[in-house]
DNA sequence: ATTGACGAAATTGTCAACAATATCGTCAGC
DNA sequence: GCTGACGATATTGTTGACAATTTCGTCAAT
């Protein structure tokens, strides 16, 4: 079967293509380093080349990609202190987002994460990794659309780690599965109980305990 | 005199347009609303359309305008909610700078920062608060590029409130600039005592009063 | 005076051809 | 065998012309 580029019969707009480079960036088709070469993609998308300049000229506002003049876009590799500054920026936005979202978030909202809580404690029980990653993200998610507050929001889906590769493999550690939705839990209890200062502090250990984590099996995976 | 549009002979690049509409914007000679005629730019500048283009979707990106269809870029006016959201964001990402560098901060760093910190003693007794306003956006910089965290500062460079007006006349409030000075000499105090967490508190607390200040001006604006 | 139709002008979106540069393969010289 | 020059090819950057759409002015009908 072919990559399917394109089901619908009109020519796929700029903000498409972007999303298209997009994915393939983050699931690993398209590795750091890698070059985009316009026509290539041009012939898997069915695209223009304007609207595939457009969409290369997007993901470099994005940091996604670099453009060197007359040499076109690759995809940008990240240093590990460069992740760690995300991090850093990620612990002090979702922690913001948290703290907004405990004090300000409405009993429905609170009833979709209990819900998904108890879908994550099921992959837990299940050992169902991937799942669980799935589920993870959905609930970092609802937290920060629930804070209320879009430009973190914005800002928040900038800050997602281009290394695709890590991020799944975190949870194949079942340590480190079972205390992500211990966190989880507890972060879930102080919502509920409306502190929302102790939630943000939660929040961002919860962050930046999955960094160290993600640290540790970079180095395991070079040794 | 003219605009000085463009003194050398070069044609001007992409982002140099973009720098040219994003000052324009910053200093309200456009304003919220207003549309941005490619061709206006063009003569202006003396750039070629593809740049022009390229310089609006950029800035497109930055939130700073907004592009319809068939009708072009035009100056995005925020909310006041926006305004807030956008200072909750600075709250987050300049506090956890000011973390990491009362953390992380060389010597040299300090007492270049203390220079400044003289320098705004003086203007609190001149009564000179357009220079104060500048040197207080020095002061903000240093702390943030003195985090060491290049992620953080980027993303805060997109964080700045468009609306120009109110923020230089947030200093011409004698109390409040008092108050902002009092605020940079504490923190000052914290980061050379070490305490990190102390002075990431003081500056999300110097941030928010900010907004509540501009709050204060923009209901008296329209009263 | 107001409204609506309608065409001209203005403005933006798109595409294709051309120019500028980089990349690659070939081959002579050592 | 290795290196560097050099031409052919591939790739990106830029410009200009044309298409699509909106905007504006005019004018007739009520």
């Amino acid at each position: 079967m072919q990559e399917t580029p394109d089901q619908t019969p009109r020519p796929p707009t700029g903000p498409e293509i972007a999303d298209w480079v997009r994915q393939r960036i983050r699931t690993g088709r398209f590795v750091p380093g890698q070059r985009l070469v316009e026509v290539d993609i041009i012939r898997q998308t069915g695209a223009s080349r304007s609207k595939v300049r457009e969409a290369l000229k997007r993901l470099e506002g994005e940091g996604l990609v670099e453009i060197e003049e007359f040499r076109g876009a690759s995809v940008r590799s990240s240093t590990l202190d460069e992740v760690r500054q995300i991090y850093r920026a990620r612990m002090a936005l979702e922690g913001m987002a948290m703290h907004d979202f405990t004090a300000n978030a409405s009993p429905a909202i609170i009833e979709r994460l209990q819900a998904l809580q108890t879908q994550l404690d099921a992959c837990v029980e299940d050992r169902a990794p991937d799942r669980f990653g799935r589920l993870n993200n959905e609930w970092h998610r609802l937290i920060v659309d629930g804070s209320g507050n879009k430009v973190i929001a914005d800002h928040l889906q900038r800050l997602n780690v281009p290394i695709h590769r890590l991020l799944f493999e975190s949870f194949y550690d079942d340590a480190r599965l079972n205390i992500a939705n211990a966190d989880h839990r507890a972060m879930l209890a102080l919502i509920v109980a409306g502190d929302a200062e102790g939630a943000e502090r939660a929040m961002r250990k919860h962050i930046g305990d999955g960094f160290e984590t993600l640290v540790r099996i970079e180095s395991e995976f070079y040794n």
